[in-house]
RNA sequence: GCGCCUGUAGCUCAGCAGGAUAGAGCAACGGACUUCUAAUCCGUGGGUCAGGGGUUCGAAUCCCUUCAGGCGCGCCA
C-alpha cells in the first residue's frame, strides 16, 4: 500500500466535498504532501498555504475544513495546525505494510525495474599504468562502484570500465629505461614500485644527457608502431600494473568489465577527426585544428596539435563513439574529479555539434579534491598515502579492537578485513561527493560514531537478536510497534525504495552511507527503548520481524556502497 | 580578467525542486552493562546558517551583490 498516494486520493475527494471543485488532481496532491520534521507532527503533512490563492480562502480555514472531511480507515487521525494539515496513519497497520513489503522483498528489498535492462556505461578508477594506486584514487573507484551496484540494483546493465592511463611518452621512456638498467625477476617481484624506481633515474640520468630523452622518444614511437619488442615490454609493464591494482581491487570488491583504456583508442581517432571535418566543425586556429565554441562561452576543443598529434579530447570523443556503438547506452557516466568539469562539458558539447541526441545521456559525475593533512597529494614529496598502506592499517586497527572486545570471534581476521575496509570506504562515500576531502589517518580511522563499524555493529546486533530469538510461531502484533522508536524505523524502512531513486537520479551514493547511519540509529534507540524478546509472543513476533526488516535493510544499503556486513563482531 | 564550485556549532559535515523549534557525528563534561552484542544508548553546553540587499504568507534553501577559499581557462592528461 502507497500511503502518500492513499492520502492524495483521500485529499482529492475530500477537497471536491468540500469545495465542491476539482482543484487538484491525485498526482498533484501527492507532490503537495510532505513529510514533517518530527513523528509526533503526523506521517506526511499538507501545507495549506499554496491551496489559500487557488482556493481564496485563510490556509487555517482550510485546512480546519479538510480536517473534518477525511476519514480514511488507514488514517488514526488527521489534525489541522497552524495551516498545515498533519495525517497520522494507523500506526499498526502502517508497520505492518512497511514490514510486510520489506520481507517480502527479501534481500531484493528496493530493486525494481526502472532500467528495464537497458545499459549504462560507468567509467571509473581509470588507473595509470606504473603508478601506485593512492587515496587521490579512491573516489572515483568507490563512487563508481557503487554507481554500478546502484544501477545495477534498479534494473540497468552495467558496464564497468577501467579507462587506463596507458598512453604517453613516459612509457617511451620506461621501455627504455628497461632495457638499458632493468632485470624481469626484480620488477616480477617489485611491481610497480620498480617500474618507478626505473622512472625516476631515467628521469636524472636524462637531464644530464639529452640523448637519453631522444632514446625514450624512440622507444615510445616503436610503441606506437606496433614493434614487437617495445610492445611486449609495454604490455608486460601494464600487467604488472594491473596485477598490483588487483590486489587493493580485491580488498575493495570493486570489478569492470572492460580495461579498454588510452592506448585501445589509438587507432579510432582518425574517424573522429575526419566526422568533425565531413560536418565542418573543425577549424584552423595557431595551427592546430579546434571546435569552437565561442557561441556557447567555452574555449575551443583542442583536437589536433600543431605537429599533427591528437589530444585528450581527441581519445574521449572516440571512447565516447566507440562506447555507443558497442553498447549502445542508456547512459554514459565519467566519474572524474571536478577539475576536468571544462573538458567534460566541452566533449559533450561537441558530441551535440555532430548531431548526436545521445550527447544528453552523458553525465560528468565529479568529485572533490583529496588533501593530505591540509597539503596537496605529491607522489614526488612523499607527501601521499597509498591505499594499500590505509587499509593495511585500518584492518590492523580492527583486529585489535576485535581483540579487546570478541575475543572469541572465530574469523577474526575474515571479520577486521571487513570492518576495517569498511570504515575506509564508507569515510569516503559519508559526504556530498562534491566537497573536498583533507585526509588525516584519524580520521578515516575512526570507528566510532558515523562510520561503517558502528553500522556493521548494528547489523551484526540484529543478527544476534535473531539468532538468540530461534524461532517463533506466534502471529505478530503489529501495534506493538506503535511506539515512537519502532514507528522511526519503519518509516525509514519504507523510505528505502525511494531513497535509491534518489541516489541514482542524483548520482549520489553519500545518500545510501547517510541512510545507513540514519536506520542503525533508530534501531538502536529502539533496542535500547524496547524489549525484543519479550513474553508476550506476539509482540516479540512483530519486533522480531522489525528487526529482521532492518538487517535486511541495512546489509543492502552498505553492500550497495561497498561494504560488507558481518553476522558478529 | 572570465567561468564553475564551496562557505551552516570548536572540528567534519547533513539539511538547499522554499515550509512548522536549523540537525548529526567528533571533541568536552555528566550518566546507563548480574537483563536481547556498551564498537551501544541517554543527558549538558555550543549557531548573527560568511556579510548585505531583494522575491515570498514563509528563505540556510530562490535572485542580485560583496567577501573568503578551491578548481579551470590551446597544443599535458
Amino acid at each position: 500500500m502507497d500511503f502518500k498516494q492513499s492520502i492524495a486520493r483521500e485529499l482529492v475527494s475530500a477537497l471536491k466535498t468540500v469545495y465542491g471543485q476539482e482543484s487538484l488532481d491525485q498526482a498533484q496532491a501527492a507532490a503537495l504532501l510532505e513529510v514533517p520534521p518530527d513523528t509526533a507532527m503526523g506521517d506526511y503533512a499538507l501545507p495549506c498555504f499554496k491551496l489559500a490563492k487557488t482556493l481564496r480562502k485563510p490556509p487555517v480555514a482550510i485546512a480546519d475544513a479538510l480536517s473534518g472531511a477525511l476519514n480514511a480507515p488507514f488514517l488514526a487521525r488527521v489534525e489541522s495546525v497552524k495551516g498545515y494539515l498533519n495525517f497520522f496513519i494507523d500506526r499498526a497497520l502502517y508497520a505492518g505494510e512497511v514490514i510486510g513489503a520489506a520481507l517480502g522483498a527479501g534481500d531484493r528489498y528496493g530493486a525494481c525495474d526502472l532500467g528495464q535492462g537497458r545499459t549504462v556505461c560507468i567509467d571509473y578508477s581509470s588507473i595509470n599504468i606504473a603508478k601506485r594506486f593512492h587515496i587521490g584514487h579512491l573516489s572515483t573507484t568507490m563512487i563508481g562502484n557503487a554507481l554500478y551496484r546502484l544501477y545495477n540494483y534498479l534494473g540497468y546493465h552495467c558496464v564497468g570500465i577501467n579507462h587506463l592511463g596507458d598512453w604517453g611518452t613516459q612509457f617511451g621512456k620506461m621501455v627504455c629505461a628497461y632495457k638499458k638498467w632493468g632485470d624481469r625477476a626484480q620488477v616480477e617481484a617489485g611491481g610497480v614500485d620498480e617500474m618507478v624506481k626505473l622512472y625516476v633515474r631515467f628521469d636524472r640520468e636524462s637531464a644530464e644527457n639529452p640523448a637519453l630523452a631522444d632514446e625514450g622518444r624512440a622507444w615510445f614511437k616503436k610503441i606506437e608502431e606496433g614493434d614487437p619488442e617495445a610492445l611486449s615490454i609495454f604490455n608486460w609493464f601494464k600487467e604488472v600494473t594491473l596485477k598490483d591494482a588487483e590486489r587493493v581491487y580485491d580488498l575493495l570488491g570493486v570489478k569492470f568489465d572492460s580495461y579498454a583504456g588510452e592506448s585501445f583508442y589509438n587507432d579510432k581517432m582518425g574517424r573522429v577527426i575526419d566526422e568533425l571535418r565531413e560536418k565542418g566543425l573543425l577549424k584552423e586556429s595557431d595551427g592546430a585544428q579546434v571546435v569552437d565554441l565561442e557561441p556557447w562561452g567555452m574555449p575551443p576543443c583542442l583536437i589536433v596539435k600543431k605537429d599533427g598529434a591528437t589530444l585528450y579530447a581527441t581519445r574521449d570523443l572516440a571512447a565516447a563513439l566507440y562506447r555507443k556503438d558497442t553498447y549502445d547506452f542508456a547512459r554514459c557516466l565519467y566519474v572524474v574529479a571536478y577539475q576536468q568539469n571544462l573538458h567534460f562539458k566541452q566533449i559533450f558539447k561537441v558530441l551535440e555539434l555532430m548531431g548526436y541526441e545521445w550527447a544528453r545521456d552523458m553525465e560528468h559525475v565529479a568529485f572533490g579534491m583529496v588533501s593530505y593533512e591540509g597539503q596537496t597529494l605529491s607522489t614526488r614529496k612523499g607527501h601521499v598515502v597509498y591505499l594499500e598502506d590505509l587499509l593495511s592499517e585500518a584492518i590492523a586497527k580492527a583486529r585489535e579492537i576485535i581483540e579487546e572486545k570478541s575475543p572469541g570471534l572465530e574469523n577474526k581476521d575474515e571479520v577486521a578485513r571487513q570492518v576495517g575496509v569498511g570504515a575506509v570506504v564508507f569515510f569516503d562515500l559519508y559526504n556530498n561527493r562534491i566537497k573536498d576531502i583533507d585526509f588525516w589517518w584519524d580520521r578515516a580511522l575512526n570507528f566510532d560514531g558515523e562510520t561503517a563499524p558502528y553500522v556493521q555493529y548494528t547489523h551484526a546486533r540484529c543478527c544476534s537478536v535473531l539468532r538468540k530469538a530461534g524461532q517463533t510461531d506466534a502471529a505478530p502484533d503489529y501495534g506493538a510497534l506503535a511506539d515512537a522508536q519502532a514507528q522511526d524505523v519503519v518509516r525509514l524502512i519504507e523510505q528505502f525504495p525511494g531513497l535509491l531513486k534518489n541516489a541514482l537520479e542524483r548520482s549520489e551514493p553519500s545518500l545510501i552511507t547517510r541512510y545507513s547511519v540514519d536506520l542503525a540509529q533508530a534501531y538502536n534507540k529502539f533496542y535500547y527503548e524496547r524489549r525484543i524478546l519479550d513474553d508476550d509472543m506476539g509482540a516479540r513476533a512483530a519486533r522480531l520481524e522489525l528487526t529482521r526488516a532492518t538487517r535486511n535493510t541495512i546489509k543492502i544499503a552498505l553492500w550497495l556502497i561497498g561494504i560488507e556486513s558481518p553476522e558478529r563482531m
